[in-house]
DNA sequence: TACAGAACTGTGACCGGTCCCAGTTCGGGC
DNA sequence: GCCCGAACTGGGACCGGTCACAGTTCTGTA
């Protein structure tokens, strides 16, 4: 067995720089009331040892963990059929890391994994919680919340009637501008495949869609879906059913969009030609799909960081926010 | 302010169910040595005070952290064109939830990143580390081996020579089948659409349907990409600038047959009626696709179950082993 | 009856940080 | 020359576990 060679401690550093450990550990925390000499002293220390910190030693003393939790509460075909989530993941992971702390990624599917979350997450092994559900109702988001547990929903969380912090895209501008966009291109009977009622997603995009087409709005012409490629297809399939006289179409997501123009396809219908198909979020598939849709961008990569930032002031004390960021018309050939 | 209350402690414990801490410590260890009367005492007294172990506490005193990292290194518009890595993360967070461990996400795309990570792990801020790259090439599998940070690759890594601990699909033998199915439908013009030459997705599915074609195998019909969608739909194109004397494409990922699949129809052909087009993986979109793609299916869940096991074990000192799982044809309506 | 050893229990050191408190030094004002 | 406060420093307690070690009790055997 080779010996095993301890690794520096912060004594070991304060023997090095010929300073005690708690002038090394103010010296690691920001530096006041530090003397310049002590100050350099230390840092040279630290690097001739090589010294890096403990995070389970700093985190037993001061009570905090260090890293925030990335939860997941979809259901699982719909989280891995749609990659937008995996941008979501990855900013969340990329803020962090810019402040040296971690995500730890926890996926919770059924009740009993969720309550384990929120033992989990009272224990105080992560200082709070990203949770990132479409369907916004559920209820573990208003347990935690009601537990004390810094949380930040990515989407305006539904069912819990009270504040919770949130940061989501202003749903209803963006399903406004959409419908706005197709309006001006000379569309009238547009039809709108929405997501489910208790989701943000579903409901508010669908409020934007019926306000600004005003008269011309037509029950009819619209069909739910769960933002699945395949209930895309499906809902398509329903408005036809009832009527051929449509122009264009809205779908809540770019993978119902997706669905929907393959059923088209199948009815001899071409994409944009007949039918004009605009889809949302400006996932991955959107700008390679055959042909490339137009869509709403929803920028990750923003709500993300700001999720955490603010997650990280919920955690200093403050009370949070209701954030609400723009989502971007991107145009290209499929409407 | 509310008074802090002070979570239970194992002394809190202990003085509840009349016993020492250490007697505590025990049972919460598997309990050996300890007397039935006293491990009763103690797991009624966990329950009534509502006790959780301090994970910081316990990882300063083991010198374990309880998690491992899910570190990506790879090129970021891939991972999130394909949802793949999802269920490769979701099974590994699962995986480990059910050890009672935690995962933590890592992204290191630039080299400064990546020699953070290093510094990252070689600080015990995790036990090991979980790697995903699809170009295996990268040094960082080597600089982490060699400092001693346990390690699991998944996927062969190829650049490295020495052995590190890997699991993967036998990509040779996936290659076989399908291209034996292929030809099995009576197919011998068959076009393979490969992935980059220093990845093992590229490399041995390639040698694979060469050693399968035989004689039949001609290089006119082999064009690379990077696995997304975009460079499938440009190496199908370079294909049939070469020659139109096709029957069959056999594309290194499901992605890339999507692209093909796009191409050809823009040339006015039909797939699978003119040419058949089999995709790998059984991503989330072979199945919805349309038409529904014929593909090899990679067995993720049971992929990253093993990787957890095996890092698992080599922390625990075993040296690891190169595991090979099968892949399984997947028969759907594009070839 | 004494004694070995197994089974069990309690005690206290220790992991590596943070933080508070008690000094110490030093310059400036009276 | 003395005192005071600001600036800085050292040292020890503490966070909540684990672990080694020293007892203690109990059973079985010589």
């Amino acid at each position: 067995m080779a010996p095993p060679v301890r690794k520096p401690t912060i004594r070991d550093v304060a023997a090095a720089a010929g300073v005690s450990h708690g002038t090394v550990s103010r010296v690691l925390n920001g530096g006041h009331w530090v003397s310049p000499e002590a100050r350099s002293a230390v840092e040279d220390a630290i690097r001739r040892t090589g010294y890096t910190a403990n995070h389970a030693a700093r985190s037993l003393a001061t009570g905090r963990s260090g890293s925030l939790a990335f939860l997941l509460t979809e259901p699982h075909h719909l989280l891995f059929e749609d990659p937008t989530f995996g941008l979501l993941l990855r900013g969340a992971a990329e803020a962090l890391a810019s402040r040296s702390m971690t995500l730890v990624l926890l996926v919770a599917g059924t009740d009993a994994e969720k309550a384990g979350m929120l033992e989990y997450a009272r224990a105080g092994h992560v200082d709070g919680v990203l949770l990132v559900s479409s369907h916004a109702s559920d209820p573990l988001l208003g347990s935690m919340h009601e537990a004390g547990i810094p949380i930040v929903s990515a989407g305006l969380p539904l069912a819990f009637d009270g504040f919770i912090p949130s940061v989501a895209i202003d749903e209803i501008a963006a399903a406004r501008d959409m419908t706005t966009y197709l309006l001006g291109q000379g569309h009238r009977r547009i039809a709108h495949l929405a997501g489910p009622d208790d989701t943000p997603g579903g409901r508010f995009r669908l409020a934007g869609f019926r306000e600004t087409m005003g008269d011309l709005f037509d029950p009819e012409l619209v069909a739910h879906g769960d933002y699945g490629r395949s209930s895309g297809a499906q809902a398509m399939a329903r408005v036809l059913e009832r009527t051929r006289d449509i122009d264009a179409v809205f779908a809540a997501s770019d993978s119902m969009a997706a669905g929907a123009i393959a059923t088209l396809r199948r009815e001899g219908l071409r994409v944009p030609e007949d039918i004009a198909v605009a889809g949302f979020d400006d996932s991955g598939l959107a700008a390679t799909h055959d042909p490339p849709l137009t869509t709403m961008r929803q920028p990750w990569a923003r709500i993300s960081e700001e999720m955490v930032a603010m997650l990280l002031e919920v955690i200093q004390g403050s009370p949070g926010r209701e954030l609400t960021l723009p989502a971007e018309l991107v145009i290209r050939a499929s409407a």
